[in-house]
DNA sequence: TAAATAAACTAAAACGATTTCGATAACAAA
DNA sequence: TTTGTTATCGAAATCGTTTTAGTTTATTTA
């Protein structure tokens, strides 16, 4: 069956009006007789007309599609930025692609491809972990479509940035453990090119510097923030090395958990022998027992600042060479709970 | 700057062959000459020629946009199906607009109504709470549009749904936790209009009757599937009636935790004096302690269903008039762990 | 060599909307 | 009545691509 859709030529037929007038009559010009608009509306109504937005589209040039491009969505941080971005862009009638990489560079520079085929109006974008070089953004920026980086980012890439002030959120965690009497802080950091896990580890640092401890490389252990078995097997290493440790600050409450899951093996008390920081606040965070004390990233804020940005840089057509970039920094919260 | 994408007329101007011959030679035909091909395939490469792909689908009528409406993104299982849908359609080369509609019903028609104006090829939606009749996705299945219903799926529609087992997968969720000798087995269910809590009571029901067990009405309670805080409340109030309970079976994963959270405050001990299982295997139920036995719904199972049979759908054009509509099982795993 | 066939190409319509610019009609002012 | 003004409408171009139907050129066959 497939009712045709109705097309404004269709109205224009059977009104026995042109399509201009039926077009001109819809979008509220101004020279259009009263009592013909209020006719091609009724009809519009009744034989339930809707513009076909691919035309519109395609005619305007502007395509009111934005890309977003992350590591996961099946993620509690990235589902939350997801959710939100779609929410804001719906607002302006925009809508989202969105295309997860899976840490995939190859499957980046895909979607970006794909993206830009679709002539979306900018794209934002939280970069994978094997993303070194931002060489293929620079190709599409060049192009004119603007990009914002948001999250996981590139010191090297010459566009705007939203980012989680990391730092200063690791600082602000482990001095938490400094005042709570903690005196050998261990650090579970990831990988040394992501440069979240180099900003939280350097906020480790000068917490422990800033307040008369001493740095110890020894405290700083590399583990998988997502795996919490690998997590756990590290740390216990360290831990069975270390047993003057009295405080965990981890790079994901992943990780964290897997520090008390291994200090509950061996009968350590948490928070009282050993205190325990996470970072990102996720839904397990509240769940676990005890509760993790952790990081909140603000995901919601993230979004709408990511959003803005983006929006803004497509309405002025700002582009790389126009202008110095701009990073904005996304406020963090320490959630106190019982870890701590 | 913004370098005016090259098209297909311009490719046709620098070559001087017509844009007909451009068009042919990019996409295969046979009716090209070999060299001249090679000529267009080789400019459009140094161009960096891309096809608008707004104009092709609006030409072609088929926009290669499928549509996703589901309550939430910001949760595990939605999130988890959100990426594997988007995954699978894009092997087709096939994009999706995805709507979160928050559970609300008002959402969900605004979500439907900006899905049939960007003109998508079919709909896959999972239902809002509030959603007690789907004269919404009859009206729009009446303009041509195939929609599947997954997950959360109204008996009252005439459209392909694919489902989890709720049923068998809460028998044998019970079955299990009579087979560890338990006989007072609570049940903490979840709204009573909702499909899939109305499915996994009547598994709980059937397995406890099946098994020579007696139902006891007072041992259901209703509990906000998400809401940790208010379901360890609601089972607080149960256990504290009912302190013979040995087991209980949760609507969800969170549910679970909750229970398990209040047996651990009155120093029950779990699994040996209560058992637990949950339902869904969040991420959360295997970091918990006692890791938590629940049921695997596959998520990925259910997106792949989902989506194979919208993209039968809209090859066949098969529409509601046209045959019974067919309702397909994806079948779970119980995760046994430690509660249980 | 002429006719028939095959190969390579192109003109033009079409998709559904927007928008410019000119045409017509209606009315007012002179 | 003529001119000027304003209100209302419509023809046609346009966006970038695909595709049909036809045209031209080259090749084969008789």
């Amino acid at each position: 069956m497939s009712l045709k859709k109705t097309s404004i030529k269709y109205l224009a037929n059977v009104l026995g009006v042109s399509v201009a007038t039926v077009s001109k009559a819809l979008n509220g010009y101004p020279d259009v007789k009263r009592s013909t608009r209020d006719k091609v509306i009724k009809l519009a109504k009744e034989l339930q007309y809707f513009p076909n937005q691919q035309a519109v589209n395609f005619r305007k040039k502007s395509t009111k599609f934005i890309g977003l491009v992350l590591p996961q969505i099946n993620h509690f941080y990235f589902s939350k930025i997801v959710e939100s971005i779609i929410e804001l862009a719906s607002e302006d009638n925009i809508s989202v692609i969105v295309k997860p990489t899976f840490e995939n560079l190859e499957k980046e520079k895909m979607a970006l491809l794909d993206l830009v085929k679709l002539n979306v109006d900018g794209i934002l974008i939280s970069l994978s972990d094997e993303t070194r070089f931002p060489d293929h953004l620079i190709e599409i920026s060049n192009l004119g479509i603007p990009i914002v980086e948001f999250d996981k980012i590139s010191k090297l890439s010459p566009f705007d940035k939203v980012v989680t002030s990391d730092r200063d959120a690791a600082k602000k965690a482990v001095e938490h453990l400094i005042t709570r009497g903690k005196k050998t802080i261990a650090h579970l950091r990831g990988p040394l090119l992501s440069q979240n896990s180099i900003d939280r580890f350097l906020g480790y640092k000068s917490a422990i510097t800033d307040s008369g401890l001493t740095f110890e490389e020894e405290l700083v252990i590399q583990v998988p923030p997502n795996n919490i078995n690998e997590s756990q097997r590290f740390f216990s290493r360290l831990f069975n090395k270390r047993k003057d440790i009295d405080g965990v600050f981890a790079i994901t409450d992943i990780s964290a958990i897997a520090a008390i899951r291994e200090l509950k093996l061996q009968s350590i008390d948490v928070p009282d022998q050993v205190s325990v920081v996470g970072f990102s606040n996720w839904q397990i965070s509240s769940l676990t027992t005890p509760r993790l004390t952790t990081i909140d990233q603000n995901a919601f804020e993230m979004a709408k600042a990511s959003y803005k940005k983006l929006s803004d840089n497509i309405k002025t057509k700002n582009n790389i060479t126009s202008r110095e970039q701009e990073t904005i920094f996304i406020k963090t919260d320490l959630i106190i709970r019982e870890s701590s």
